[in-house]
DNA sequence: GGGGTGAATGTTAGCGCTAACAATGTTGCT
DNA sequence: AGCAACATTGTTAGCGCTAACATTCACCCC
């Protein structure tokens, strides 16, 4: 009956310890219903005199079940996926799963391939996968699909279940903004071409200026940095045609921003600019950014729910991969305004 | 000698294939001296052809070992955080580590414990937390050592092992440049009381000034967000005794900037304002920001590193704890300038 | 040539748990 | 009373792996 030394206590020092069999003590670790609620109580003491901790491997081992997804993200220095990544963690462990992390420098699809590798060592039962450009979609279709997986912020993966943000309708939403306060049109600081993100943004203000009759301006490729929008915003700084930009991150919008003003161009006044993301600092650029907020907090909790579905039921697997688009969200600030007369 | 179906291959297959017993296959995977070259490479063949991964389950229910570091991070919103977190994931793989990751909203020691708990059932080797708050790390050191833990941003937890960035030497360096700039006192808008890193470069700041025999204003407590910086920024604007400002975080600093551009206090020209933190952004505040840098890649480097000594030669603890500080370095940029005669 | 040595491989046991089945006790109903 | 139905508990086997020991074989040296 006394406690054992040197070693962690087992179900079997448990079950001794409470005058009970070993499966009687997994019968009450496990909720099953048929155990005397006095037996339970007994149990229950005997777990916590001794500390008791099941063994989670010899518990993953014979179920075939480790409750462990795996995760792989991108450099979070960027606010949007180091958000999502938060969202997804919280998700996770509200469902009782453990989440194992892989970030990645480049995004490539050997790099991911590669960290999918490195978790299935970990016997993760499925995965999710922050998939900003379009290379990592298609080849994240092409891997065997042993284990099921789900892409976030994938754009419009063929045939990877997709959690991603309405970019199009944000793109849109932000042009439509412009052209209501009278610009003539609107030009664009994109994103880098291979990323879906930028790719959406860039279709929804497409769409927006083409619906409106309004000319459409080739849209400049920036590479999501304060600098790359620097540069830029001081090239459009000397187009007088230029009244509105659209840019594709708060973090570009911040370097025309300070490209604009080192021209003596004022915003919103002379030119109109909008961003995307509201990052918290945002609020307090000079002036105070009007931009496109993404809720990646609830782009997490439905990746992992739709990846718990496919885990926990995976009869009902629709035949064409689930796909769940969050709206985004116009915020009005100071930096743009009507177009002057 | 067929291929199974309908389940993964396990190492008897392997086995067979290879016309070996499954110990071999398990010496082969282990790099086991004592294997011939040629049975060596037929195993690995099998290994291939059947596409066999080990079960990680049932070798750490075996060698009760895991390979799994738990970490308990904070609110990944604010930049040092998530690049610490990035920088120990990094290092974790290159030594083969698995990470698993809790995030917490709310810095107590309870929601801490919760965590660690939780990673506990786990079965994680070990543990990285990344304590910002006093509270944590005192809490820390009353947790029972069954596993080896390191703090991260801990600030001078006595009795846990701790990396982190040197926020007092940070917090000098920002003061004294300062004041070799000319500036009679330098005012603080510090970080929220109970965390470490803000009571870090208070101390800085306030042995920068005593050094200087200058005299040292009440500091003002922000909460690490541009908004409150703002508030406080807005205060300062009023005080024509306000040359120069050391804010306690690059967000705080920006909202600061834009009270003070509000106020219609020229920066650096009226007053120099320094930040902390190095941001990507900060770069292209309006002006842009001078700051002092961390190096959170590092830390992350030299936590897992401080964990891994602990997991792998428990002999070698030293009595005491570990401690590794890694310096902070100025980044002088537009904000800064000389004071006014 | 016999016995020691070491390399290469096989055999066996057991890590701690859950699933399946077996063995009880307990209740209700005719 | 007697039996079925069910609740409660115990017993056994085995998940896939590694450690420890056992075995075989080749080689070397006196």
């Amino acid at each position: 009956m006394s406690v054992p030394v040197g070693r962690s206590p087992v179900m079997a020092d448990v079950a001794r310890l409470a005058g009970v069999s070993h499966q009687t003590v997994s019968r009450v670790l496990n909720g099953h219903p048929n155990v005397r609620a006095e037996t339970q109580a007994r149990v229950q003491a005997a777990i916590e005199e001794l500390g008791y901790r099941r063994n989670s491997s010899a518990r993953a081992l014979v179920t075939r079940r480790t409750g462990v997804i795996g995760v792989v993200a991108f450099d979070t220095t960027h606010y949007g996926p180091a958000q999502t990544l938060s969202g997804i963690e919280h998700a996770a462990r509200a469902d009782g799963y453990f989440l194992s992390v892989v970030t990645l420098q480049t995004v490539t699809r050997e790099a991911v391939s590669e960290a999918m590798d490195y978790l299935a060592q970990q016997s993760v039962e499925g995965y999710i996968v922050i998939a900003p450009k379009r290379a990592v979609v298609e080849g994240l279709a092409g891997q065997p699909a042993e284990r099921p997986v789900v892409a976030v912020e994938g754009g419009e993966a063929p045939d990877v279940p997709v959690v991603c943000v309405d970019q199009v309708g944000g793109g849109y939403l932000a042009t439509r903004h412009l052209l209501e306060l009278g610009h003539r049109t609107v030009h664009h600081i994109a994103g880098p071409g291979d990323w879906l993100e930028a790719e959406g943004r860039i279709a929804g203000w497409r769409r927006a200026l083409e619906e409106a009759g309004a000319p459409v301006p080739a849209p400049l490729h920036g590479d999501w940095r304060p600098r790359s929008g620097y540069r830029i915003g001081a090239q459009l700084a000397g187009d007088p045609d230029v009244t509105a930009v659209f840019v594709a991150n708060d973090q570009m919008a911040l370097g025309a921003l300070r490209a604009l003003g080192e021209a003596g161009v004022r915003v919103p006044d002379d030119v109109s600019v909008i961003g995307f993301d509201d990052i918290p600092e945002s609020e307090f650029f000079t002036p105070p950014l009007t931009t496109v907020a993404q809720d990646f907090s609830e782009v997490g909790r439905r990746g992992i729910g739709l990846l718990i579905d496919l885990l926990e039921e995976p009869a009902t697997a629709p035949s064409s991969p689930a796909r769940s688009v969050v709206p985004a969200r116009l915020v009005t600030r100071v930096s743009t305004a009507p177009a002057r007369a």
